[in-house]
DNA sequence: TTTTTAAAATAATCACCGTTATGCCAAAAA
DNA sequence: TTTTTGGCATAACGGTGATTATTTTAAAAA
């Protein structure tokens, strides 16, 4: 259980200093330990930040799964949920934070982008199915197709906000995410009502 | 002169081994020279990412300026440029890894960030001057909300593409940006012609 | 041609940080 | 109580790579 609060640590970590100013002793004294805790249970720097990652992952799934009882039957109340997994609040912002530090090592390291895979799959079978209930007779492939779209707003948003978060506060955020996803999902509805 | 050969030779060691993995030495070795040349042109280390960084800003506000001259009549061409910012082909892959990389530095950095706030200043007008040529009559807010969102939507699929590039080939690229550009630029038009 | 200055190579230093080794303390087992 | 085991702290080690200093080379000026 000391693994997930030094993996927690090293979230709050590298939400304050970025992937290459995270040394080991500040995840341990962040995590309220020392360096012997956290080699004693992980196999050095990297399986640390990998569990970093994971825990993000977890968590944002974790908040998926909280709103799967309420699937949305028209596209305001879709778009007003979809909005609130940008990083608008100071919690979502700091995952996000960390979430976007890995991208770029991602790149070069194939554990990573396997979970990155893996979370994107994820995501997108969750707003395939929320899709399906705004639109219960909807090909596999269309709502795919949707939901591809929706997570590429919210990342493309999401990247606006956290590079410039002075000039992006939440209202912006909604404001842009709002004008790409209400005409998206008018057509995947299929009836416009003006 | 040395200063832009050495900024892309440093593009291509960022591009091959990640930033983290991306040391002096192989970047001078790179430009065919030594540690010693890179470090008689610049400052160390940041200085030479921050020149890569700017390099590559440079490289595509240059190709932006290019199409300045062409600007589209219809929602369709109007589409067919903006894909063609994606990370279509190597060239703009390699843009693109760099990019994404340093977002994540971006984030503890105040300098870079100032970069990446100028080149989106930069991409922004540009998307709302061209946006301005599809609907003559449109006010600044609303050309400029747009743009945010052509721009979201770019960032969005660029991002999905470099981390998961065997499953995001082109094609895929386009329909996902076109899924969403479509129907926004419709409403953007005001008529919408079935 | 000599002198001088700048450009870049080579080599040495130095700091940083992850890792490893050792030792201690507490809790459970004998 | 003694023993033992495992969880962790403390501290020393060592590698890696940036930085700095020195030297060489080449080009320009005198």
């Amino acid at each position: 259980m000391q693994q997930r609060s030094i993996a927690s640590a090293a979230i709050s970590v590298i939400h304050g200093a970025g992937l290459e100013g995270t040394r080991l002793r500040d995840v341990a004294r962040a995590a309220h330990v020392t360096t012997g805790a956290v080699t004693h249970y992980f196999d050095g720097k990297e399986a640390v930040l990998e569990a970093a990652l994971e825990e993000v992952v977890r968590r944002t799934l974790q908040r998926l799964g909280r709103g799967r009882h309420k699937p949305p039957k028209d596209v305001e109340t879709f778009v007003a949920q979809a909005c609130a997994h940008l990083p608008v609040d100071e919690a979502s912002q700091m995952e996000w934070r960390v979430w976007l530090a890995f991208w770029g090592k991602a790149i070069a390291d194939d554990r990573l982008r396997a979970i990155h895979r893996r979370y994107y799959e994820a995501f997108v079978e969750h707003v395939a199915h929320v899709l399906r209930a705004l639109k219960p007779n909807t090909s596999s492939r269309e709502a795919l197709l949707t939901a591809d779209a929706v997570i590429a707003t919210l990342d493309g948003v999401g990247v606006r906000a956290i590079l410039e978060p002075e000039h992006w506060p939440s209202k912006r955020q909604r404001q842009t995410a709002t004008a790409l996803l209400v005409p998206l999902l008018r057509e995947f509805e299929g009836a416009k009502k003006v």
